[in-house]
DNA sequence: TAAAAAAATGAACAAGCGTTCAAATACGCC
DNA sequence: GGCGTATTTGAACGCTTGTTCATTTTTTTA
């Protein structure tokens, strides 16, 4: 069976069958966090599982649509952080940082220090553009977030594409040093993080 | 001949090899920033060159020690800055401007934004030890610098490990998004990230 | 409990890529 | 200017990996 094609299958089908494509979708982050897309194998993938590569097609036509799915899973994520940054803070100030600390808690929490940042030129045309729209939409509102509060004077006068980079860079970069068995928690990082990039702000 | 055996050869046959090998990483350097190093192809290189990959074996014995040469190149970028930022300020909050500015002016006029900090695991296991020693020296300093500004009261008691995490980061994700021919120069872009990352850390 | 569907397997294939090698071409040097 | 050296070439090889496919095994469902 394709691997969305789940009309027609009983809920206890289907559930199973969401159940292991998450278990790709994990086990393949886990190896494209430790050695790349490129370099990671569809053998990796499966030996995680006690299968064998000839079963992912079962539930993903191509190598490329796990990648894909897990862009997406991960946008969704962040589309949500938006979603909910929208509606808590009163301050320009307040959502940056609260986005901030979120966003480190989603890399460190439900993502695995998600490597897929590093990981958009791998995707197929379509895909990739896709990708991007949605990663580009993320990132226009971390922009205009900035922009609101350089003109409202929380924030002193910079360009805000090139402290929305700096600030992607340091919360994507997580992804390469950052063990979940070390000493420091998702939730005291997130704050961290937004005390140290929210401050470099501040007029 | 092997890659570096210059040995009895006249200057001017050295000059003209030393030159071509640059030419190479140049183009290795370019490629893989594009795509990263596993999807970069000895073919993609050589024609970069208008030479066929078979010529990169007079200059390289291996794939892998083209990538091992970049990543030497940049290590001794950043230990000049090092040792220069040791002889050039007076404080510690002086010396890490220093350190952040000149390193994303090298990130983005010599080594083209330089995808190497993503490319480390690609590396064979020795080399890939002296490049991760090289690094964590500059990391080290960087470590240093902040927490003896933390001891001096320049920096708010920031913890350095994750201060330059987050330091590193925004810096090498340059490599993700500048553009040589986009508005913003590499000498700007410098005195921006120095002041917003400084600022970021002062009491 | 048996038939149907889902899931997994092993074998095989095609393509790509890093590498080697002998030969040809270009360049250096005396 | 000719011999020696450096550089490049095209062909070939071995290996890896993504993908396909027929078959087997396991699970689901009535």
């Amino acid at each position: 069976m394709p691997s969305e094609a789940t009309a027609n299958v009983s809920p206890h089908v289907r559930k199973k069958r969401e159940r292991r494509r998450g278990e790709i979708l994990h086990a393949a982050l886990a190896t494209v966090r430790e050695r790349g897309y490129h370099a990671t194998t569809l053998d990796d993938i499966a030996d995680r599982l006690g299968i064998r590569k000839t079963a992912l097609y079962h539930y993903f036509p191509d190598k490329d649509a796990i990648l894909y799915a897990c862009h997406r899973e991960s946008l969704s994520e962040l589309d949500r952080l938006i979603h909910d940054s929208a509606a808590c803070c009163a301050s320009n100030r307040e959502r940056l940082a609260y986005l901030i600390r979120e966003h480190v808690r989603v890399m460190t929490e439900k993502l695995e220090g998600s490597p897929l940042a590093f990981e958009v030129s791998a995707l197929s045309p379509e895909r990739r553009a896709e990708v991007i729209a949605g990663r580009d939409r993320y990132e226009h509102v971390l922009r205009d977030v900035v922009a609101a509060g350089v003109e409202s004077g929380e924030f002193r006068a910079v360009e805000p594409k090139i402290a929305v980079f700096a600030i992607l860079g340091a919360i994507n970069w997580i992804a390469r040093w950052y063990d979940p068995e070390g000493g420091a928690r998702g939730t005291d990082l997130g704050e961290q993080f937004a005390e140290f990039l929210l401050q470099g702000l501040v007029a």
